[in-house]
DNA sequence: CTTGACCTTGTCACCGGCGTCAAGCTTTAC
DNA sequence: GTAAAGCTTGACGCCGGTGACAAGGTCAAG
């Protein structure tokens, strides 16, 4: 298939995935008038990074998980790269929640130091 | 003073200052030869600024607390405009740590399913 | 007079993941 | 035959808050 139907298929613009095989992610070959031909393992790859991406991936992120599939795994988690960069994410995940809790409690402080009363009218914590 | 020496008392580079001028948020009377000169209500203006990034602030978030310094108010966050950025942050960082949570389970459950096992070895939830 | 510290404006670069246009080719449908 | 749709590469723009550099003007000390 060509790279609109992928598009298509993947519910991702054709610009995304130009920018995925300029970054290396996906490839394609090339037919006679210079057209991108995919087949479906490219859906499954390009819906793997789509996945990946909706849950705070970057490309980056997403890049063992295709070498993963395209190395034959059923999944694109299963390889120790992958579940490597799962574990950095979930550590990663919790600093960011960890820092929002303590950027949250500062500004909170500021504001009650600012304007003593204003969050009590609310209940804020 | 010179941007120096307010650069030096706040901790912020001359970049940022002149940065936060061309942006509106400070400003500076010039003397003879051109050189920005500023006074103490600055030192308190740009400290305020600072505080407010610290605790991820944009410095669009900061112009209504420098406004309130400006007229007057020996706070900057007890103006209503203050207030009212006040309350959309805290609901922001709300709505951000609610979205980490979320995407936090959704990447354990993605690892759970492409690995199974992977977590349990570690005690995750 | 010169050095060096300080000031000026202006510009490019960064990071990620594209959107959007430009200018031109191919293919398909009528 | 032609218009529309689809494809190609290339390049700029965006967002925020600077860092870093260029190419100069200014001023005090030696």
């Amino acid at each position: 298939m060509r790279i609109g139907e992928l598009a298509r298929r993947v519910g991702v613009s054709t610009r995304a995935l130009r920018y995925y095989e300029q970054r290396g992610l996906i490839r394609s070959r090339r037919s006679a008038n210079g057209y991108r031909e995919y087949d479906e393992s490219d859906v499954r790859i390009v819906t793997e990074i789509r996945e990946l991406m909706s849950v705070g991936f970057t490309l980056e992120d997403a890049r063992p998980f295709v070498d993963c599939l395209r190395s034959g795994h059923p999944s694109g988690g299963s390889c120790p790269e992958s579940v490597a960069v799962y574990r950095r994410k979930l550590a990663e995940i919790d600093r960011e929640i960890r820092d929002l809790l303590a950027r949250r409690s500062e500004v909170a402080a500021q504001f009650a130091d600012a304007c003593p009363g204003c969050l009590l009218r609310r209940g804020e914590s």
